[in-house]
DNA sequence: CGAATGGCGTACCGTACCGTACGGTACGCG
DNA sequence: CGCGTACCGTACGGTACGGTACGCCATTCG
């Protein structure tokens, strides 16, 4: 009878849909204020009527869009068992750098931007998604990583969370909100390496069971 | 002839136009998407007309709140010359603590999200002013403090802008983001004299250059 | 081949809100 | 007293946008 209406929740947009999707993470990045039912219809090619029959209303589709782009981030390698103090090193570093990347892209701060400024009202939670799928997935992937690194005996926390805190502050200082607000910080790959490496340093200084080795620089 | 139009800049707002800042504020907390021109003069007392009159037009009433606001951010306490272990971890924390209070504020975190919300459009950055009253006015202020500290061989490091912003991510870590994307953390005074106290200890474990005191916990 | 379905384009409605205009009032001053 | 000024309250125009309705075409299936 009906299209698959994404609303529905646990219904994962057709090809067709995935695309309205990302003319509407187009126009976010463009610019997030005109993101408007008839802007999304015109950059997608379709009706305003078929948005509705999809979406229901426009904080439907916002919601979509967020899923859906949630669901992309969501690529990222498995849990290796041993641990030694290179390994540990080398995934923190991976983690950082991939977290540096994400919020640094021009999608997140678009979508980030949105998801705050709906925060303000009560409706429909976008921000709860994007910290979901931010925020939270990327502890639940880092955290049993420094559990592991302490089964080892390479770390030495009581909290796991109160070290990931720590380890997320580390990474991402005033990067996120200073992009939020504007600023245009330019960092490219080799920059983000170069953050991502302190920043796991520091967080072995603080946090490291055995000394770090000794490329500890600074 | 005219009453002191606050978008020409440098004019500081009268009584009567700091108490419409105020009511605009007090919107911003409530909802920040029913910051309209109607409301603000409903709750104000005042005419539409004078808005317009004294503000130009609804970007310089959000202008004019932004500058009052911060206006009022900028009480701290001056510089000591001598700086012994013991005073500078005094005055890092007290930094710590001013600025978790700030940002864990109703209204630092309505005013964010009007001005994340703008940020992404081009015309009048309120980014900017919040930026430069937030972000930046605690880093001009807790540079010279780190300067200090490493004239007196207690921190060492090489360019203090990378301390404080370590300093800045050690104390905020994931809090203003959480914050801005609707989570309802509830830190209490303790609360938040324990993470800042943490943060110092760690930030003197990774930039001091004698040992920290034997208070050093965990 | 004809009917049905899905979807595009567009016209349309109601509403919310920005910005302006206008009448009315209080107050100071010559 | 009379005038100007500043301001309040409110009504109004213009516009942008969310949401709906309708005509039309293409594809598919009986």
């Amino acid at each position: 009878m009906m299209q698959a209406s994404v609303t529905a929740e646990q219904e994962a947009p057709s090809v067709r849909q995935q695309a309205v999707l990302d003319a509407v993470l187009g126009l976010m990045v463009e610019d997030g204020e005109q993101v408007t039912m008839d802007a999304v219809a015109r950059r997608a090619s379709c009706s305003k009527e078929t948005l509705y029959k999809w979406f229901g209303d426009r904080d439907g589709l916002l919601t979509a869009t967020v899923r859906w782009q949630a669901s992309r981030v969501h690529a990222g390698h498995d849990t290796a068992q041993v641990l030694d103090g290179a390994t540990l090193r080398e995934r923190l570093q991976d983690f950082a750098v991939t977290w540096l990347e994400v919020i640094t892209g021009p999608t997140s701060v678009a979508l980030n931007r949105i998801a705050i400024a709906h925060a303000g009202s009560r409706k429909s939670n976008l921000g709860g998604i994007v910290l979901a799928n931010g925020r939270f997935a990327i502890g639940e992937r880092v955290k049993p990583v420094l559990e592991a690194g302490r089964a080892a005996g390479l770390l030495a926390f009581a909290d796991s969370e109160a070290a990931f805190r720590t380890f997320f502050g580390l990474v991402g200082r005033d990067i996120q909100i200073r992009l939020l607000l504007g600023e245009t910080l330019d960092l490219d790959g080799a920059g983000i390496r170069r953050d991502a490496g302190r920043a796991v340093e520091q967080f072995l200084v603080l946090y490291g069971q055995a000394k770090p080795d000794p490329k500890h620089q600074r």
